[in-house]
DNA sequence: ATACTATATAACTATATAGTTGATTAGTAG
DNA sequence: CTACTAATCAACTATATAGTTATATAGTAT
């Protein structure tokens, strides 16, 4: 069972931190990008259409968030997900959006059927 | 079984932003407060020691995520937890922190061990 | 050594937002 | 009505950070 007793704010600090890194559209596009596999700092960038300085400050940030891991390989750097708390946390959510679009397009359904 | 099928980027969108409501100590504080049950904007400006301006417009944000839900009661506001997913996602990443710190007490403790 | 490639970093701009303060709205009590 | 309270909102400040550009670092090849 969950342990839920209220947890002092130093702690609360670092559970912010690792959604907070989660919380920005292009790391869950790098981070979608992981997901079918290792992959350099270029092919991400390529895979995801963004910058390679931009990409490689994102795979910092989440290689210091323990969500991703580094291997130097020659002159390139190969990034994979560290963490299976990554896959859950994403499977979580996406789900939850996906269950509220569906929700949405139901409604709407029910608009339409009434007004005509 | 989890549907890993690449998201639109509209929908990663949609997910970074319910992961950044999450990303924000003082609004972890905010629900963990509203963990032990429904609570007025005063009682959890008074139970985290913030402002409650501060304090509203943050739960405005959860509540705009559907996070939690607002009833009115009088000239007071009931806030309550809407969404089970605040639970699960906490209780994840909540656990995974807990582990992590865990795993460091016990490496320090290694270290004290060999150093005498 | 030079040339080339891949990554990281530094400097900068622009934007978002957490927090504060003060005003405003809305309900209640007299 | 006025007085009071609770919550929201508006305006502002300060800070964090996403993205860009240019540069530096490091490995490889010739």
């Amino acid at each position: 069972m969950p342990n839920r007793s209220p947890l002092p704010v130093e702690l609360l600090v670092r559970v912010a931190q690792t959604f907070r890194v989660l919380g920005d559209p292009s790391r869950l596009q790098i981070l979608q990008a992981l997901m079918s596999g290792p992959r350099t700092v270029n092919e991400v960038a390529e895979n995801t259409n963004k910058g390679q300085a931009n990409v490689s400050k994102h795979l910092g940030l989440l290689a210091d968030a323990g969500m991703v891991s580094r291997t130097p390989r020659g002159t390139q750097v190969v990034y994979r997900i560290a963490d299976r708390l990554v896959y859950r946390l994403c499977d979580m959510v996406c789900g939850s959006v996906r269950d509220q679009l569906a929700k949405q397009v139901e409604a709407h359904r029910q608009i339409l059927k009434k007004s005509g």
